[in-house]
DNA sequence: ATGAAAGCGCTAACAT
DNA sequence: ATGTTAGCGCTTTCAT
């Protein structure tokens, strides 16, 4: 087994000293005037020998990890999934590498997971964030770290985020469910302070206010176990509740409550009609397909990582922070028509 | 902004050496014999001023870099999502980060992600191995450092690896169909020479030889573009082809065939009964309800995990590799039943 | 244009 | 039982 080679080996054996290996490795050799031939030459024997700088070492020299950090609410949520792939994606294309866990929206875990990613000095942060870590954040941003929100923000902090209009999605949702005829239109979201949950009880409360219609919302207690959240949903939708359609605010909650609308063999929509939020195989599939409000997925990572990059490459520190809202799209499909 | 402070800081506060702060920090103050009153005063100063080594030294040092690499085909199917959340839990709790990325069962690019994980020191490696990836393997696995596959393996590498039963699930799904009564059984796969599919694909073929029925496979050429492979199916799954029932050899092919199968209006099971491989939420909620082969996900994480912590621990170099053969639950629902 | 040398923060062999 | 010290491999200032 041959023994790693470090860059005094490499200058060693071309005679040369190490300072100039590593200003030619660095693309600093025309700032340093240093001779094209030694370039041509230090370059070919690197990649000869497959020379590959410590990166240990160099980044306790530079403070630099060359590392993003990503925090989702759950990585196993489909959602979250296709964010982190497409920003997985982008990410290596440009040398970064990516450490990632999952929050749960707990806000102790949360505050703990950012500890461990300063502590491995990662150099730029994306977070879907729960509350209560304004202090974190607000100390990660007095350092110059770079941290884009996406999903949410936290209005109390200016820092650069990618969100979607909630309100006007779930506002379009539900005036398209009245437009259909429905009266009796449920929400199902989850009891949060969270500002895109908030925003998207808002939409819906706009949408009948501006009709005279009833509110008839159902919050329910996030809890990892699924069947605890079951009863709640269950209730709620049992037919004797009047509803006439139903309105879920995440994905998850729309997939709980198909499973529920399956065994209470409620028919849908002659029943009950359903709109979910986020798009999903599952909506497209079930009968019949579930109208879903769309999330531009590859819009969303798009923008966070070109604000995140942006940020970490400008020398000149901008200190202006953006906030992109992006627009969704009702998907409709056969669950909230009245026709059926 | 008060400066990150050193070990040296804490040492000279505390009119000690260096070294000692060292050894108390690294749980090594018995062994060297250091008071139990100056271990206390170091630990109280150290969590006083929230002192945090600096991980970069440390690896740089010592050669390790407690993150373990998780190579998964891709992290946006939600197979491997759920796998790489079940992991992440387990990793975190151990001390260790992680950090992965999807080789879209693309061997270049896998081959180069290993070496972007090698130069990062990654400690352990957890890997859904494309093919062609041996030397690459070898070489890591001629270095210590351990690597666990899962989800497949390659024979000719000895390593451990977490696998299911792949040929014993097909064909228990296969007689399922045949006891119910069918007699043109189509298999739909990739066209791959992975393990698990080959597998896969034998347990189909041997069921059906055991009942004297004629086989008919369908080998789709994966690609990134969903809608090039739409017509294979379509085509393979038009009426008439004289198939009573089908077999999907992942999820990925099931999901896409039930959406070609809505298409077609083909009715499932009258004219077309359906079993998928992996259980998925889709097939739960789909009407009818669809037949899988449900793989034992926590246990799959739980083995992986624990073969590669123990490894990374284990000081006495254990040279067996142990290979864990899961086995998995065919979920009988109505998409499969012949009474319908 | 190139080289010498300091030092990033830590660990561990060695000395006391 | 505790302290001294030599690197780990790299970047970068300063000298030449």
């Amino acid at each position: 087994m041959k023994k790693k080679l470090s860059i005094v080996d490499i200058a060693k054996h071309l005679n040369i000293s190490k300072s100039s290996v590593s200003f030619i490795l660095n693309g600093r050799a025309q700032e340093k005037r240093i001779s094209e031939e030694l370039v041509e030459r230090v370059t070919k024997y690197v990649e000869e020998v497959g020379y590959k700088p410590n990166s240990f070492a160099k980044s306790l020299r530079t403070g630099k990890s060359n590392t993003i950090g990503l925090m989702v609410e759950d990585i196993s949520n489909p959602f979250f999934a296709k964010i982190a792939r497409l920003i997985e994606d982008r990410t290596y294309q440009n040398g970064y590498k990516m450490i990632y866990c999952s929050t749960d929206n707990n806000t102790q875990k949360t505050l703990e997971l950012i500890t461990m990613f300063r502590d491995r000095h990662v150099d730029g942060y994306i977070i879907a964030p729960p509350e209560g870590i304004e202090d974190e954040i607000n100390s990660l941003l007095k350092e110059d770290l770079p941290v884009v929100f996406f999903d949410r923000y936290l209005p109390a902090i200016d820092t650069d985020h990618v969100v979607i209009d909630n309100r006007l999605s779930t506002y379009n949702a539900t005036i398209h469910l009245i437009e259909q005829g429905f009266k009796n239109i449920g929400f199902v979201t989850f009891s949060s302070v969270q500002l895109q949950l908030q925003n998207r009880l808002q939409g819906y409360r706009d949408a009948l206010k501006e009709h005279n219609l009833k509110a008839s919302i159902k919050e329910i207690v996030f809890n990892q176990n699924e069947s605890v959240m079951y009863d709640p949903i269950h209730s709620f939708l049992k037919k004797q509740k009047n509803l006439d359609a139903v309105l879920f605010s995440t994905n998850h909650l729309g997939v709980l409550g198909l499973k529920i609308i399956n065994e209470l063999g409620i028919k849908v929509p002659s029943e009950l009609a359903v709109v979910s939020f986020d798009d999903y195989e599952v909506f497209q599939l079930y009968s019949p397909p579930i109208t879903a409000v769309a999330q531009p997925i590859e819009a969303i990572a798009d923008n966070i990582i070109t604000i995140l990059l942006n940020k970490l490459s400008s020398t000149s520190k901008q200190k202006t922070s953006q906030s992109v809202t992006l627009s969704t799209q009702l998907m409709v499909r056969k669950s909230s028509s009245k026709d059926l």
